[in-house]
Order: structure tokens, then C-alpha cells, then sequence
DNA sequence: TTGAAAGCGATACCAC
DNA sequence: GTGGTATCGCTTTCAA
């Protein structure tokens, strides 16, 4: 911390700790010759504002909150990083807050955020299925919602990636590249992103007459074992469409373990676009989310709810992009 | 935010602010009778501290920051994600920092964590050859370094992997499973834990009479055209200990294109134990560091650094742990 | 254009 | 045990 306060300042340049504060604030009513004055002060002596007690005085803390399931995964992690560094430039510092998809932390983490007076707080993603809802503690402090589903839409902003389209375009993908009956693998956690991302699977077959039954057409992921029997009783399955890169990578190492091949005897798509996708091999055809555009968006998004609170209640999809490789045809 | 202030607690409790703060604080010096009466009021209310009113009266803000090279790194991004945990759990609140090793944005960001009076700084990782000399600055204010060398070991405690260790092992490991001439690969860029590795490899090279020449037995890896013409100017390599795992990975994808097979021609060991390595075929063999360890160390130490500033001057190695995995023989 | 002073919400010293 | 009050460093109103 910096030694000096405004009055030090003050009394170095001559001037009262009014002056100086109006001129460290450009908040004029001052001749530009005390500014340079003051400020001639301020970089001899290093000074630095105290921010405990500015935001003391004006409940401004520039300072935003972020709300993350699991900054291990990828994803959240790049998203977390652009973020942060967009808050960065704008002269805002960023607490991030890992929640472990723990209610308990995720609740302490609330209440030591507004404690803590951040202006703002992000929330990444359903950690729960439809969306707990503590957002009644937060009443006060604007905050947005990035793929979590709020209680209620109109005091938020939510933000996310297109994944109905994503996972349509995905699985037209797979018809336009010789599939016949594409299925898709979920992990046993639905999020609403998965869902929508289920529900873009869906819409994809049926737009292609293919019929979409829950036991043929769709298997929660557990092991190879599960795998090979719905492989054997689901002889017309020929692609999957996996929610996310995880289970897609489990998907073609257990196919691949089984003896089969890929792309030729299965295709298999993946959504996320994670650093392991190239490494596998054969390299895993993905849906990647836009996240510099999404962070860019979550940012401008924040900040503008800083300034007028009132502006809740609209929701802005991002849209995807396909990247293809090496495990479809 | 709450709406209620110390004193309006104090007001409802029918007592002073001086009794409210020091129940709050347990301090003492007041009847068991009163102390339930106020903190039934603080419950009923809902009252919370302010920090800001705390932080600006006590100089102390129970927030610690973290600098962090690049939070996509799965290395660090586990290990941030550990040390915030158990900050968290004592209390303590987290501002990372991702400097994205720039030498401006890590200035910048010492700036803001400083003027809000973060009560200690955790440093992650050389981001430079021979760690800049940021400390400078820190004079006042107790920090720990992780993986970077500081400027001066007298003003910090400083916590690593023991990296020599690490790659030793790995290197005999390479050696007692067949290897009769095993060659390092590093990036161009050479933190102070790489040297530590180079170190470690040529100590156990050194110790099995293996020579050690810069030209045949290091190679700094940039593409597979130079691994070939390195494979054939040096036909006695037979194995490849690679500094990190994102290296042994492109070391391994790169022999195979070449028509090599891993492990059978060479064998491969990398550094880190990122998710990648296992989703490689052949799945990669590495040293593991002890993440849980650091970050229980790291925490360990600052909070005690806080309350004795004068306890500087350690460091610490954590040991690693080697994971075989297919890469080797 | 400048300055005096009230006040943000807490802590801690001192008197009782 | 309890309470009054100065104080932390800043912003902002009001008067000059």
C-alpha cells in the first residue's frame, strides 16, 4: 500500500483534499494549472488511492464476481481467462470464485461476494438442473447468467452459446457426411445446455424423417460395456453426436477398444473444441464455442447493467462454429 | 449488499457500537446476556460486515492474490483452483490474476493489488528466464513464489516441485527400462524449473556414465522436419525425456508420423501429468507433480507469513511422483 | 475555482 | 462489562 493519503497530497501541493480529489476524478472545477500542480504531487509521490475507502464512500468497489462450476475444465477456463481480461482493461478486478458445483460453497461464495460489495457478479453455467435459485439473495447486485438458466429471466442477462443450433448443425453434419441414424451420447448430467443441445439433435432428425426413439436413438454414457450393448442392439446406429468432447473422446476410445473404427464404421462429433481433441487420434471433429465473442459480450453486457440496472431481461445467443476432423468422413 | 450497519444493530440490540464490534470480533468484554441479544439481532436482520469499512479501519482485507502466467495451462489451472479452495476455507477470498506473461499486465495487475491492500501475493511460475525483479515493489507486503526463482530469497518463501528430482527419476526410469542413450527435449523457452529439469536429466545421465553432449543429447523441439533430421544425425538416441508433457506430446505425434513406433523404437516421458496424456495413444508416461501438496504448502505458508512477516527465507521442494503409462517400455 | 466539513461503517482507546 | 468518540481515507455538498 502507498504510503501517502490525500491529505498528504493535499498538503504537499497546497491545496485542499477537495481539490485533489475532484482532480484524481476528473471531475472538473479546477484550473489547469492546480491539476499539474496536484498531479506533478501525486507522481513524485507514488500515490495510489485507497480503495477500501473510496468504495466506503461511493459503494463502488470495481469489482466483479465470477461464479464457475470448475475452472479445471477448459472450456470454463478460457472463458474465465477472457473475462477477466476484458474486466482487466476496463480497470475492473475479478474474483473467481470455483463453486465446485456445490450449492453449500456456491452459497458462501454469494454472501461473501456481497459482502465483499462487488458491483457485479457473472454466473457460468448450470451447475443444477434447472437452476437454483439464488438469485432472491441477490436482489440488489446486477448480475448475468452465461448458460445457467435463471429463475427468472427478467432479472438477469443470459448469455450463451447457440448449442440448439450447434447440435443440429452437428448432427446434419453427420447425415450430409453418409450417417443414416445418428445417435447421441449424454453424460447422466443434464444441464439446460445439454438440453438444448439434445433438443438440436433432435430437431436435425426429424427435419431429416429419421425417427428419434429415446432407448435407440440416445444412450447416457456409463462404459465400454454399456457401449457394445447398445451397439448390438442398435445395429442401425452408424454416428454419434456426443454433448460434449469428454464423452466424445471416451466414446472413440472405447470404440476403438472394441475393434471398431473411426470414422468408418462409426463417425462420432463432439461440442466444446478442449485441448485433448487434436491429441486424440483420429482428431475429433467438434463444435467450438465462440468464447472471446461470448466474454466480450458477457463484459459489455455487465457493464452496461452497472450504469442502468433497469436493462435486464434480454438473452443473446452466441453462435457456434464446426471444425471438422479427423472422426467423421 | 446488507442494509443494515453496525449501527443500527447496536440501536435494535439496545447496546453501543463498541459492544456490537467486539462480539463480532470475540473480543471479549462482554456479558454472555448481551452477546446472545445482539446476535439475535444480526441474525434476525440479516446483518453482514462491511469489508470496505473494515479493511479501510484495520488495513486488513483477508483477500490474497494470485499471479498466474496462464489459467488454461491445466497445471495451473489446477493448482489456482487448490489454493483458492483452501483459501477459501479459511476464509479467505482469491484475485487471480492472469498476467498471460506479460511483464506490463503483471506490473499493472501488482499496482491494483496493491492499492487494495491485498493482505499477501502468491506468485506462479518464471514466467521469465531470470525472474524480473518485481519485488521491488512488494517490499511491505509478504509474498510466496511458486516455481519462480525470486530475486532475492531472503524477501520470500519459495515452494517448487523438486524438478531435479523429478527428471532424474524420469530419466533413470528411461534407462532402467532399456534405454542406453536418452536425449532431452525443451521449448525454446527455458524457465528456472525447465533449467532445474535439464539439470536433473544430466545428473542421471551422469550417473550411468551416459556422456552428455548439447548438440546429441538436447534437442529444442520445433517441428517434425527437425526432430527427423535430429533422429538421423543422432542414430544412438533410443528415448526421449521431453520437459513438459505438451512437448513429449508433439515429440510422440511427431514420431509417429515419421513411421517410428513409441515405445518400440523410442520411448517417450513427459513432465506435468496434463488430461491430454491420457487420451494419447500410446497413453503418456510422466511425472505427476503433487498439486494438493503445493497448494497445501503455499497456503500453509502465506497465511503464516501474515502473521509473522519476519519468516521468510525458506524453500521448499515438493516431491513428485512417477506415473508409467504406455509411452515407456 | 477552491475549501471546510459531514459522513460512509467499522475498530479500539479510554473512561466509567 | 459497557459506552463515547476519534479515526481510517475518501467523496460530496455547501459556502465562499
Amino acid at each position: 500500500m502507498s504510503q501517502y493519503s490525500i491529505k498528504d497530497i493535499a498538503k504537499l501541493a497546497n491545496v485542499s483534499i477537495a481539490t485533489v480529489s475532484r482532480i484524481i476524478n476528473n471531475k472538473g472545477k479546477y484550473s489547469e494549472k492546480t491539476r499539474r500542480k496536484v498531479l506533478k504531487v501525486i507522481r513524485e509521490t507514488g500515490y495510489e488511492i485507497d480503495s477500501s475507502a473510496q468504495s466506503l464512500r461511493t459503494n463502488v468497489t470495481h469489482t466483479i464476481g465470477i461464479l464457475v462450476p470448475d475452472i479445471k475444465n477448459s472450456f470454463f477456463a478460457d472463458l474465465v481467462q477472457k473475462i477477466e481480461e476484458k474486466l482487466f482493461e476496463k480497470e475492473y478486478s475479478t474474483i473467481i470464485c470455483n463453486t465446485d458445483k456445490n450449492e453449500q460453497k456456491e452459497k458462501a461464495y454469494l454472501r461473501m461476494l456481497e459482502n465483499k460489495k462487488v458491483d457485479g457478479i457473472i454466473v457460468i453455467s448450470g451447475s443444477y438442473r434447472h437452476g437454483f435459485h439464488f438469485e432472491s439473495s441477490l436482489k440488489n447486485i446486477p448480475y448475468i447468467c452465461i448458460d445457467r438458466e435463471p429463475a427468472d429471466f427478467e432479472d438477469t442477462i443470459f448469455i450463451s452459446s447457440n448449442h440448439q443450433l450447434g447440435a443440429k448443425e452437428a448432427t446434419k453434419y453427420l447425415i450430409d457426411h453418409g450417417s443414416k441414424n445418428p445417435a447421441i451420447i449424454t453424460s447422466s448430467f443434464i444441464s439446460t445446455s445439454i438440453e438444448s443441445r439434445i433438443t438440436g439433435f433432435r430437431e436435425a432428425l426429424s427435419e431429416n424423417n429419421i425417427p428419434y426413439r429415446s432407448g435407440q436413438n440416445l444412450l447416457t454414457y456409463e462404459d465400454s460395456t454399456s457401449l457394445q450393448s447398445f451397439l448390438n442392439t442398435n445395429k442401425q446406429i452408424d454416428s454419434f453426436f456426443a454433448v460434449d468432447d469428454n464423452i466424445a473422446i471416451k466414446t472413440i476410445l472405447d470404440l476403438k477398444k472394441l475393434g471398431y473404427k473411426v470414422p468408418d464404421d462409426y463417425q462420432v462429433i463432439g461440442f466444446d473444441n478442449i485441448p485433448s481433441d487434436q491429441v486424440l487420434s483420429p482428431t475429433l471433429t467438434t463444435i467450438a464455442q465462440n468464447t472471446s465473442k461470448i466474454a466480450e459480450t458477457v463484459v459489455d453486457s455487465i457493464l452496461k447493467l452497472l450504469v442502468s440496472p433497469k436493462d435486464k431481461g434480454s438473452q443473446i445467443f452466441i453462435a457456434t462454429r464446426l471444425i471438422p476432423r479427423e472422426s467423421t468422413r
